[in-house]
DNA sequence: CACCAAAATTGACTTTTGTCAGCGGTCGTG
DNA sequence: CACGACCGCTGACAAAAGTCAATTTTGGTG
């Protein structure tokens, strides 16, 4: 990503100020302008990523419970998140898991992004960065509703806010007939976008509900009724726009078949998949892609962590294999 | 690195201040204390790397010339620090070296650190950080006199920022005989220590010169007079305590057979090499280790930029293969 | 348990930073 | 070339953050 001239002033005066140490006056005066234009030049040097302000999550892995579900789990990392003893509880998963995502992209990773009001909600709070080639890969087909949740706002939000490459998917997540979808998953671009998927470095995503709640069932792609009948049928949660059942399986229904989206498969074969769930009834489906082995990496808060290590103690909890 | 149960309110502020945005006094409303306590905290949370404040070093490399130095010298990166057009022209390189260090270095990593007043001055305006796992070893033995950059000072002050562990060696970089040197070689800590050398993932170091303003000599390692005679034998700069030729390969001289210090074979083998160079007087001595391949990224000033250009154009260059 | 020294915390004050209306220049357009 | 819309910069004021001497708390000791 190459500097554009206007930038060059930019980028001066955040290395003066904080890597230097001036004050916003002194600053002014080597660059001759007013302080006023510093302190908006150097506003702009944190929006672009140009200075990255970043807080240590440490404190939220470093707890007995977070280890303790890593090894019922069997899980590479959780954090958890304080129950909302400040100003605004809802925030603290996003911008948490905002935080630990962060920590978790490196230079030149290919990350798949999948969607929700959860994903967003990340995206919405992610300071900004500038990473070298980094590209941002949608996991699932598109929806036509109007929420800004949707996957391709999803995708490019994230690949806005790190300054990198975001590859939108271009089509349908749902087609009214398995054919039509089969044919258009054949389609090269279709094709070389989901094989590419297990290529990624690291993924985000969060698990839905299988109820009138649904995010899915919110943005036209299935019916309540629909929905109903698949929970019916074992439908247990919802990653990147499929269903899955109780052991994290990919379930065997029409919709499914309708779906383009990533292989769970693929899911799978990518190194770091960091699950976020941040509501109350979304318990049953984060156990579900626990079971299927979707998550490597976990962000819950505190509510969500204690009923993990409930039912793992219970002794309900087997992952498949 | 464990929390302390101390840091957990200086992580807690750090958190609501940084992530969440709040202002200093909600977030003392927040933790029920005064709101100059959490500045005093917030100022720690910085001085221990819980919050990390970066600016992209892009602007120093996104430039032709160290495009060109590059592929002249064949190194992997190259930052040019401006001439001093503002406050102090001396501090440029250090604290550009710094951040290129920082954003060099990644969690788990294992990094030489050699030694010299220019390696000090970049570990004195290095940003802490709270990097997992990370050792820092020292490339070379000790030296007693009261220098605050003799090798285990560098090797120190650069794990303390990085809350790394450092891995200082215990035993004086030159000593009286080439028997006694060999021995202490063979010696089982003093072996190994050198064995892990190659096992770095980072270097850090800086290339000496060989005159009576070397810190071989003013550390008493070396006489003047030796110096000189060393000089006249083909001395052309210091790594790591030792004397190199212009070719950058070591000198077979009484010295370097009683020095204890890195393998020059060893610095090789070591993925990313980032060399600095500050004075003006380096320029032999750096060319000398470029010859030798000891570099794969380099930070100099403008000036110096400016000559290692117009010498590889003049075609006076030929790196050692 | 009273005492002291050291460390942590605070209130009050100073310095630094954020903000925004308004000014002045620039560029495209009629 | 005159006009107006637009953009970036600045001065002045308001808000926030930094600082430090004074005070309280803590932890160890006789």
């Amino acid at each position: 990503m190459a500097i554009r001239p206007a930038d060059q002033i930019v980028h001066k005066a955040a290395w003066l100020y904080y890597a230097h140490g001036l004050r916003q006056d002194q600053v002014a005066q080597q660059l001759n302008i007013s302080r006023a234009s510093v302190a908006m030049y150097l506003r702009k040097a944190r929006e672009t990523g140009i200075v990255n302000i970043s807080t240590s999550t440490q404190l939220f892995t470093d707890d007995v419970m977070a280890r303790e579900i890593e090894d019922a789990y069997g899980l590479d990392a959780v954090w958890i998140a304080p129950h909302g003893d400040h100003v605004d509880p809802a925030a603290e998963v996003p911008v948490l898991a905002s935080s630990v995502f962060l920590e978790l992209v490196k230079k030149g990773d290919r990350i798949g992004v999948a969607w929700g009001q959860t994903v967003y909600a990340i995206a919405d709070v992610m300071a900004y960065a500038d990473l070298q080639d980094v590209t941002v890969v949608q996991l699932c087909g598109n929806l036509g509703a109007p929420f800004a949740y949707r996957p391709d706002q999803c995708t490019m939000e994230i690949a806005r806010r790190l300054n990198a490459k975001g590859l939108n998917f271009y089509a349908p997540l749902v087609l009214s007939t398995e054919g039509l979808a089969k044919q258009l998953r054949d389609e090269p671009v279709i094709r070389e976008q989901l094989a590419g998927i297990s290529d990624c470095d690291l993924a985000l995503y969060s698990i839905g509900t299988v109820d009138g709640e649904s995010h899915v069932v919110k943005c036209g792609a299935l019916t309540v009724e629909a929905m109903d009948a698949l929970r019916r049928d074992g439908a247990a949660g919802v990653v990147a726009g499929q269903i899955i059942d109780s052991k994290g399986a990919l379930l065997d229904c029409s919709y499914n078949r309708r779906c383009i989206s990533a292989d769970l498969a693929s899911l799978r074969a990518i190194p770091r998949r960091l699950v976020v769930v941040q509501e109350e009834n979304k318990f049953d489906p984060l156990l579900a892609g626990l079971a299927g082995g979707l998550a490597t990496h976990l962000v819950v808060n505190h509510a969500m962590a204690r009923r993990l290590l409930d039912h793992a103690r219970s002794g309900a909890w087997r992952k498949a294999s």
